[in-house]
DNA sequence: GCCGTTTTCGGCCCGACTGTTTTCAGTCG
């Protein structure tokens, strides 16, 4: 059995989380949580690089002890350290732990005093009201508790980007009329891009006095008012979203808005690196003993323990640092420099528009080139289309290139990659193209070997020139296929052939983690929207955000470059 | 359990809010 990197992390979690209950050393209990997050991140399987024979203690954050657990759990597919801390906690006491407002040691005097292990356990004690009577606990805590099992049945956890972005626009404009009111901006994981928010971070400076707190808690929207103080106040939205508010002065904005962006792993790292310097950062400034020194602006804050500014979507302690450190940040890859999209689709298959206003929206939106590649025969779904209807196509973009000025529209086709490898279009049509995108739409649960054959197979097809969506997931719908991907980056380079990244929100596919990776081993990749009417081109703002938490530069993406470049580069896919 | 521009030992980020207390522990971000 696979032992993938996801596996590993979980495992650290949960002897992170178990320990805590046991009131380990809480460094001890940091440990094991950094190297869950350090896992996470990587990009490459852990298994390869030690198949590779690479040293893990030199990842940050594993040392001699978590690189021998990892290498245990790879062979073994467990770690004998979590088996022993299971005979003496049961497993479930994790559960409990995911509840607001009970952490460690309120779980374990549940433990302890009333034997509570599972959810449904701690729900009948707080039922009979046996809650209330433990030390720390009341009745308070009690209602909460049965609030929050019952809350967690409903709610979904974490929410795509775009629907919170939904969800901040109206609540930013309305904390924007508040008297006294001066900046409001978003921070938090939804100002570093994240593909999906657990909760909304709103960072506000007003003048003493403002009514923002009051005014913010009767937002109309508002379901629950979980805290409200003077400086900070979390609310719950009717659609369940969690939304933390906080006030602070003009002077400190710079402090603050670093503070709340985070990611927590990236302020940690700052922080550490200002105590060396004698300085001490928080929210409301870097100070030097009594005084600030710095916090004005975030620039301010990076200057202070000498680093130049790191843009957020890079914040997520994953090497940024040094990277500042060195000269090395990469300059990102923006929405300015897309020059063309390259996956577009038209009411001949399963879009909204016809092909003239998809390619006069894309040139209204400034692009030098669209490709149309619409669905193949396999995929009935979407009314796909037979080798004449593409035939048909064909002509028709010929025709269209003529009367249209301005943009040049490529022809093209997302073809479904079949079980076997082979592709749902004979050649005879292909070889008219000017690019071929390949998409697997079917049979995602093949195995692991098989799927990364199959994929392989398919771009190894003399017309192949881009792998759609590489990973087939949907977030919160369906998890990523089973597939070595580094094999396929690391083919697809080989090969001379390129990658998406699908800037649709429910897919961002390749994820930030592979980005890199793709970067890393020297291969471009293709923003493209995926368009399935004329507003979708707006997703491809969704698909730079990825890319800019992929590491990627201007450099790395395909359709940065002209049109003569992207012919070109096609070309060398098609002969 | 990790890590090193002061360190191979002794540190490890910092503050707000709640609920249960009667001065603060626990939780959260």
């Amino acid at each position: 059995m696979a032992v993938h990197n996801e596996d590993i992390a979980r495992q650290f979690e949960e002897i992170a989380d178990l320990l805590e209950i046991q009131e380990a050393n809480p460094f001890r209990v940091r440990a094991y949580r950094n190297a869950a997050r350090t896992v996470r991140g990587l990009g490459h399987e852990l298994s390869e690089l030690v198949a590779r024979g690479a040293d893990l203690t030199a990842l940050p954050g594993i040392g001699k002890d978590l690189a021998a657990k990892i290498e245990e759990m790879l062979q073994t597919g467990a770690t004998h350290a979590l088996k022993v801390l299971h005979r003496e906690l049961p497993a479930s006491l994790e559960d409990l732990l995911h509840i607001p407002g009970l952490g460690p040691r309120k779980v374990k005097a549940l433990y302890d005093e009333l034997g509570i292990k599972t959810l449904a356990q701690l729900e009948k004690a707080a039922r009979a009201g046996r809650v209330r009577d433990l030390a720390g606990f009341g009745a308070r805590t009690e209602e909460k508790i049965l609030e929050s099992i019952a809350s967690q049945r409903t709610t979904e956890k974490r929410f795509l980007y775009s629907r919170a972005r939904q969800v901040a626009e109206p609540l930013l404009a309305y904390l924007k009329k508040i008297k006294g009111v001066h900046e409001v901006v978003l921070a938090g994981s939804f100002r570093r891009g994240r593909e999906t928010v657990g909760d909304l971070d709103i960072l506000v400076t007003m003048e003493s006095g403002s009514p923002v707190m009051e005014r913010f808690t009767a937002y109309e929207d508002v379901v629950e008012v979980v805290s409200r103080g003077s400086t900070r106040s979390t609310v719950i939205l009717r659609d369940g979203l969690q939304v933390d508010l906080r006030a602070v002065e003009p002077d400190c904005f710079g402090a603050a808005l670093h503070y709340f962006t985070g990611s927590k792993a990236h302020n940690i790292q700052i922080r550490r690196m200002g105590q060396g310097r004698g300085l001490k950062i928080n929210e409301y400034g870097v100070f030097r003993g009594d005084e600030r020194i710095a916090g004005k602006t975030e620039k301010s804050v990076f200057r202070s323990v000498g680093l130049p500014f790191i843009p957020p979507p890079l914040r997520e302690g994953r090497g940024e640092i040094d990277a500042a450190h060195g000269g090395k940040l990469p300059k990102l890859v923006e929405l300015s420099d897309l020059r063309g999209d390259l996956h577009v689709h038209t009411d001949a298959t399963d879009g909204s528009a016809s092909l003239e206003q998809m390619v006069r929206a894309a040139r209204k939106r400034g692009f030098d080139y669209v490709a149309i590649t619409d669905h193949t025969q396999h995929l009935t779904i979407a009314h796909g289309m037979t080798p004449d209807r593409l035939a048909q196509q064909i002509d028709a973009i010929d025709r269209l290139n003529e009367s249209v000025h301005g943009i040049a529209v490529l022809k093209g086709v997302e073809v479904d990659i079949l079980e076997d490898g082979s592709l749902d279009m004979p050649d005879s049509i292909l070889q008219r193209l000017d690019l071929v995108i390949g998409a697997v739409h079917s049979h995602f649960g093949l195995s692991r070997a098989k799927q990364t054959d199959r994929i392989r197979r398919a771009m190894d097809h003399p017309y192949f020139s881009l792998l759609a969506h590489p990973s087939g997931r949907l977030l919160q719908e369906r998890a990523a296929m089973d597939v070595d991907l580094e094999r396929l980056i690391r083919h697809a380079v080989e090969r001379g052939c390129f990658l998406e990244l699908n800037a649709q929100p429910q897919r961002l596919d390749l994820d930030d983690s592979q980005c890199r990776v793709a970067r890393e081993a020297g291969a471009l990749v293709s923003i493209n929207s995926d368009a399935h009417s004329e507003a979708q081109f707006s997703d491809l703002e969704f698909g730079i955000n990825q890319a800019q938490r992929g590491w990627l530069e201007k450099g790395d993406v395909l359709n940065t470059r002209s049109l003569g470049a992207v012919r070109k580069l096609l070309r060398g896919t098609m002969d």
